[in-house]
DNA sequence: ATTGGCAGTCACAACCGGGGAGTGCTAAGG
DNA sequence: CCTTAGCACTCCCCGGTTGTGACTGCCAAT
């Protein structure tokens, strides 16, 4: 096992490394850090690093670069997530007032961990799943043509125009929504739709087509957005870094666009102590993104953990920094939604 | 002026390097194409192209690329809007199928897009000023909280949530949405928001202060969102295409995601008789997208232009096959959007 | 007007050689 | 046993040089 001033060494190479972009030698280090040893020391030190490929050494004879697995134990033992700057903090204040709008929120969020943290910011929406029914609506909009409003408990709203066959009985369909409310209001989405599914049968056999056709259109309308969506910002980072990736970026911003990768990614990720975790590099090789870092964290809302925020870029990147800002916008944004929630 | 074979060198030459990314000579012109003359006759149409200032070398001794004035003369004057291929009209089809969902519809619409050309494609939402109002819903979330839903005829849904002072009335909201949509319904914007702000002068005194903030919060609504948004996708294709961008792409991509440079550049765009139209180079200028061109279309719905689509890339792009492409998927949206609302 | 020939220009790739940063090793010292 | 100084070695990088090839512009002939 790696001794306490190596595991020192590792920790201002990365810091180094990742501040200059440069290998780094041991002549360096001693210039640059008080160790109160000899440069010949650190490089005994380095050795011992190589030998369990924390880091490597890019050619013959240059300074020494971290390895994946450098990074992972950089972020799980050295790094201390220092606190944001009042520059920081005033951002955070000032960017994320409270909104009524939850799309507008998210927004808002995404944009300011962009900022914050200068790579791409990922904000996932509060899971369907994992919300329950607050109210559902039904508008008429002409004679032929009902609008459904779907609204969870996390702010999300989903609307939907149907058709429907025979034309609309603006009291009767006024009873409907009155009687679906009283039914799934309050329920999870699982339990709303198995409700839903047997819901058309409680009415006269006359009326059945009619309800029959709007339950089957919110069952969908549920389902159909089970199926999760990003909000993202700053994709212009990933070009100002490309240097740091070995080949092209195309590929990932694919999958950013493509959104269902990095849903799963998302999903798999779960929170250590901090409530923020990290994964890095060859970790996300089975995604197609061995070349980048993800670190994430989940937030909340109405006091149950509903999704995911966190941030996309090289591996090369400032974990400390990141992750500060990443478990204090989670933790600003879950307030918020506790608050509005309320 | 130049004469009928120096624009037939013009159009090879634009197609040549838009092909092969390569400044194209004299020779490579003699042996791929059937002119009838010689590579010093074609040299002389070079020279007078370049005097004419629609062509130009790179250094004294290579082929040549065209300018942004050359690339204009051949949108306006040279392009021919082949036909799509049976394969394009397919993806289409099978893209474009009729959905009950505008936000699905859009999304859809602007990844067939950028499928189809390899670019960057942008789609406008409709405008929410050139809308008219379908309907107006409040519905009481809880006895102090209201959302209130802004349908126009273009399909477009706008939610927001409403703390309100007072305990709500159920039947009185009920009074108050119908009275309201009884006053607005039908009316484009600008009357609609001279309406509501007189409209709860209508009511007596007691009743004032909530009608106003309900008013005021729908006023707000409107106001706040006629700044409007653009649904993008591929933006992949930027990065693909870096090369042709002598500086870095990163402000294009900013400006990308700061969406309202876009949205001046589109409102700028006037259709010429094609509907199609294309924004090239230094003609971007003013919007400090001096290095990309814009092709695009106004599509409508419910019968009257509503907004704008179109493609974002490098000059060097197949000007031909884009603006057939962007022609032929506004006319489908146009099409399936007047179905929608019929 | 068109053509073939020819000299001139310039980017680009390949080659070379010195400088420098950094390493591993060894032997001496605490 | 850890640390240190010294030293030989490796190999990237950078600047300068040269040769090659593609292309042009011009001119005289058709």
């Amino acid at each position: 096992m790696v001794s306490g001033r190596s595991l020192d060494v590792l920790r201002v190479i990365v810091q180094d490394y990742v501040a200059s972009r440069e290998p780094v030698g041991s002549k360096s280090i001693v210039e640059r850090h008080a160790f109160g040893v000899s440069a010949a020391t650190i490089r005994n030190d380095m050795a011992l690093l190589e030998e369990e490929e924390l880091i490597a050494a890019p050619h013959t004879s240059s300074g020494r670069v971290p390895t994946d697995k450098g990074y992972r134990v950089f972020v799980d033992q050295l790094a201390d997530l220092r606190p944001l700057t009042p520059a920081q903090r005033h951002a955070i204040d000032t960017f994320l007032s409270t909104s009524n709008d939850l799309d507008d929120m998210l927004v808002r969020t995404v944009r300011l961990l962009s900022q914050l943290t200068h790579q791409v910011a990922l904000v996932q929406y509060p899971l369907l799943s994992k919300s329950r029914v607050r109210h559902v609506e039904l508008v008429p909009l002409s004679n032929t043509r009902v609008m459904s409003v779907f609204i969870t408990d996390t702010g999300r709203v989903e609307q939907r125009v149907l058709d429907v066959q025979s034309p609309i009985d603006e009291v009767f369909l006024a009873e409907v929504r009155a009687r679906i409310n009283a039914a799934v209001g309050g329920l999870g989405l699982a339990d709303a739709t198995a409700t839903l599914a047997t819901f058309a049968d409680l009415f006269p056999a006359e009326r059945h087509p009619l309800v029959k056709q709007i339950t089957s259109s919110l069952i969908e309308q549920v389902g159909a957005n089970r199926q999760d969506r990003l909000v993202m910002a700053g994709t212009a980072n990933l070009v100002r870094t490309e240097e740091d990736f070995s080949g092209s970026i195309f590929p990932v911003l694919e999958a950013i666009e493509e959104q269902v990768t990095l849903l799963k990614l998302f999903s798999e990720m779960t929170a250590d102590q901090n409530g923020v975790t990290a994964s890095i590099g060859r970790e996300n090789a089975e995604f197609g993104l061995g070349e980048i870092s993800v670190v994430s964290s989940g937030y909340a809302a109405s006091g149950s953990a509903v999704a995911r925020l966190g941030v996309l870029g090289p591996l090369r990147m400032d974990y400390s920094n990141n992750m500060a800002a990443v478990r204090a916008v989670a933790r600003y944004l879950t307030r918020i939604l506790g608050d509005e929630s309320s």
